[in-house]
DNA sequence: GTCTATAGGACGATAGAC
DNA sequence: GTCTATCGTCCTATAGAC
């Protein structure tokens, strides 16, 4: 049906919102490498040269996905933690343990966000890949920002942030592989409770 | 050159090691839905027929990889810790820290096999995986076989596994996106001071 | 065990009409 | 803002010769 006839005209801006809201289904289900631009396109009814229109190219897509999260992110974060600049530093006084519960918790709550970001993570490791330079810069600015929250608890404040990024990222990949036999907030709690002792 | 003149003949079992090992090569680098057969045969100097010949599809070929991983585990962990069986379930008079350390000693010394691990971890999460049911199978032994382990270590044994299998993930993607500035085994250790205290 | 030839699509991207 | 038409390339897999 439909077949030779104009689809729906939308306005560029809430086109644009849809096209991201929908790749980012998809490339938490497949990937950047795995993610064709054909489907995205058919989730958008649109045909793939309409796609392209708005967002000019497949690797072009996948920065403003990330874009787009970042200022989401800051958002939340905001609404939680007070007026602060986003992504990192944290404002000085904030409490690392409190701030992550926070996190996980919002996390808890988007399993298809967080996917989204464990298969970018590990997919951009190679040099190759387009969100290759985003992640090294988001893990940069992460550690140097939890470090510094960390500060005051303990003599190695680089470690303690690595080992909380680290088992957040860690749980998030039990918990999305076994979302019915992980409770990702509990064991995040019970971890915390060993770290921060 | 050589176009057109039968290329070199090899004895079936040393052909598909060289497919295996340049398949763990470009899947490291690209996950396994970047990865194309073509690649596989150039790096092999064969033509995909050829290549499918000994691997039948990609996905076996992708199972193939998996299962030859584990056999390699296997012959080195037996020679670090005697005979057990492998995957799973580990000898019970094991010490977990200590079976950490090897593990993570090991992993550091080779980070194509690390990254080859990290990447498919994430894009196997989607059902629709080839490896899919192969890593949720290897989650719950690792999981189960871990808790056993750290049975005497404290109130909460499988919260211990989980929090061991998540620093070690974590801290290796760490590490994979900035090998230069990270030290695996001595974070590592650093954590593990705070897990097993 | 390896090849050539080919089927039969999917891919990202561009040109130009409306 | 969306389309049709098309380019050139890549993809996995099969058939059959040697």
């Amino acid at each position: 049906m439909n077949r030779g006839t104009a689809r729906a005209r939308k306005p560029a801006a809430e086109r644009r919102r849809q096209i991201i809201e929908v790749t980012t289904r998809l490339i938490a289900e497949r990937g950047f490498w795995g993610l064709s631009m054909q489907d995205v396109a058919d989730g958008c009814g649109l045909t793939v040269p309409g796609l392209l229109h708005h967002v000019g190219s497949k690797d072009r897509l996948l920065l403003a996905v990330l874009d787009h999260r970042d200022a989401e992110d800051a958002r939340a974060l905001v609404a939680e933690l007070g007026p602060f600049e986003w992504p990192y530093p944290l404002p000085p006084g904030v409490d690392l343990r409190r701030l992550c519960a926070a996190l996980v918790r919002r996390n808890a709550a988007q399993p298809e966000i967080v996917r989204l970001f464990a298969v970018l993570e590990a997919e951009s490791l190679a040099p190759g890949h387009p969100a290759h330079a985003y992640f090294v810069t988001r893990q940069e600015r992460a550690l140097a920002a939890f470090t510094t929250v960390a500060g005051g608890s303990g003599d190695r404040p680089s470690s303690l942030a690595r080992q909380v990024m680290a088992l957040m990222d860690g749980l998030q990949i039990q918990w999305l592989r076994d979302p019915e036999g992980t409770d990702l907030v509990a064991e995040w709690e019970i971890a915390a409770e060993a770290l921060f002792r």
